[in-house]
DNA sequence: ATGAAAGCGCTAACAG
DNA sequence: CTGTTAGCGCTTTCAT
């Protein structure tokens, strides 16, 4: 920078202005200036600015699994509204160890970014613990807590509608694909919230809850949805709906129902969650819980830029609507299907 | 860290060492040190190592689309990769607007970054002549220039490939369905070498090429390949299979497919490129050039990270290889389809 | 509107 | 094995 001031007959400060446009700088000089730094092909010391401003311009962006199409999705949306807001986003994946949720938070290299968007998976606890010692967070999905800031839509009501919908098609025994009540379901968050809708839906229809019809998924990626599914299929129950809690668990269970020989909608509904592309490209569209997701990362990057500036502020919480989209997975209404019925 | 030298009672210098291990401190030294951090919740300030060490541990990956499944696939592997080296990945992406590609390797923020990956669409020629002012790049995807560092399968021979399984299926007219001759077509980076392979595969077969099969697809996306089908549907020319040039591409031409009334496979095969997640579940299993992502990664960071030691080195090109996963989507032979015969 | 000086937090070089 | 000194490149006082 001493150099291009140099070469434009000004102080190195006088560059700093021009650089940052935070004091005006007259035309001439400014010219001089920018001719400077291209001849010198400058460009500006990041490390340096952001130790001495104490701000890198880097947020964090930590999901669980990146390969799963609700996560790209998010990643593209929250780099674009990064980007709109002079950011730039670091990624991390937190389920490959157990352990990673928790370092993310704590660990030392968290210090080059200025904040951090946290999908959990079941951790909130630990990082609310922390959260004097950390970079603003905010946090996307259902949590149960009203330390942080946090942008979710309001799955448990979404679930319930669900099973409402499904339940309308002529549904009487629906799968929920993704959590159960006995095992860690009602603890983790997201899913715990989607376990609650699901059940409170099927209370309200005055529905029993069957255990048998309760799976956990620990991957939401297609394939962990088709284990999922195949585990219901061997304990040979019947059922003639499918609540699964991501489109991607959608996919997955629609293509093993299909290789056990169940026709979709025909025998079984199923619903998805998130609305991905490929919900409504799939080879029976999928009826799913849609709501936008730009605005969602939108609305993530609003609360954690006005948390950088003042972290004072209380905790806020954005809900941000869903509507139910019925496609033809939904079709009812279904005649029931079991594992037990069908030859693989 | 001059309060956890105090705390400590030893100089900054020797905390600076129990943090890089760069020197051997004794025993009770470091575990007083260590005590000091813990108690005064001491993290290092990245910006400030990045600052002096001219190294800020930050790599970056730009991608057209980070929504497309590969695009996920390549993410994760790569922050996989990352962090088994002790780096983190700051995300870009470069198809939203023209000009970001250009901007990124130019642009300042590129200073915060001590490496790049680029999965280029088209722009080759303007990253490698701004090379010497750049931090290390390795061009991921067939790319025609040999100044960089890069990794690539060989789309062309692998195009060549899949056009010979289906025409060994029994195809004759054979959509590409991604690139063309007339247009951008074989000026781009990826898709010029698919489509080669594709032109390649035909001539052997002493069948034409015929630009009314042929067609771009701007966004390599579900909704882009779905597009690029209608696109050849309402030419209303007969063709018998579609060579998608990825996966996702793929699936939106079937689904456009089915709603025109085509079977798959009985009237058209189709193959895709990738080998994504859901190429296997999707409704009729997909046929594709599979090759190992993660192995695709590794290469990558290999190459990055050597170069960030040595930027004298010679510039490489690493081959992945690759194999053509036949699955029931190319199960021939194919009646034959057409837009003209089908009621929409 | 521009300049001079000081310092953000860390580590390389050297000395002891 | 540990301490001292200096400076990475930038921006923020405070002067002019």
């Amino acid at each position: 920078m001493r150099d291009v001031a140099e070469r434009a007959g000004v102080s190195p400060k006088t560059v700093s202005n021009v650089l940052t446009g935070s004091a005006q700088v007259r035309e001439p000089t400014r010219l001089r200036v920018e001719q400077a730094m291209r001849e010198l092909d400058f460009v500006p010391n990041l490390s340096a600015r952001g130790l001495r401003n104490g701000r890198s311009g880097v947020i964090g962006l930590a999901q669980p699994d990146l390969r799963a199409a609700f996560s790209a999705s998010m990643t593209h949306a929250v780099v674009e509204a990064a980007h709109a807001r002079g950011l730039v986003v670091q990624v991390e994946e937190t389920a490959a160890e157990p352990a990673r949720e928790h370092d993310l938070v704590t660990r030392a290299r968290t210090h080059l970014i200025d904040g951090m968007i946290l999908n959990p998976v079941r951790l909130q606890d630990s990082v609310v613990e922390h959260l004097d010692h950390l970079p603003p967070i905010v946090l996307i999905g259902e949590v149960e807590q009203h330390r942080t800031d946090r942008v979710f839509i309001n799955s448990r009501s979404a679930a319930r509608e669900a099973v409402q919908h499904l339940i309308a098609r002529g549904a009487r025994r629906i799968v929920a694909l993704g959590g159960a009540e006995h095992g860690a379901g009602l603890d983790k968050a997201t899913q715990g919230q989607r376990l609650r809708g699901y059940l409170a839906g099927l209370a309200e229809a005055q529905l029993p809850a069957r255990p048998e019809l309760q799976v956990e998924v620990p991957e939401w990626t297609i394939a962990g949805g088709a284990a999922g599914m195949r585990e219901v299929l061997e304990r040979g129950v019947e059922f003639d709906a499918v609540l699964a809690f991501t489109d991607s668990i959608a996919l997955g269970a629609m293509h093993e129902l299909r290789s056990w020989g169940g026709r979709l909608p025909e025998d079984v509904l199923v619903c998805g969650f998130d609305d991905v592309e490929h919900a409504s490209f799939a080879g029976t569209p999928l009826t799913t819980i849609a709501f936008d997701h730009q605005a969602y990362a939108n609305a993530a990057l609003d609360l954690l830029t006005s948390r950088m500036r003042d972290r004072g502020l209380p905790p806020r919480a954005q809900e941000i609507p869903y509507e139910l989209l019925a496609r033809a997975s939904t079709q009812g209404p279904p005649a029931g299907f079991s594992g037990k019925n069908s030859p693989i």
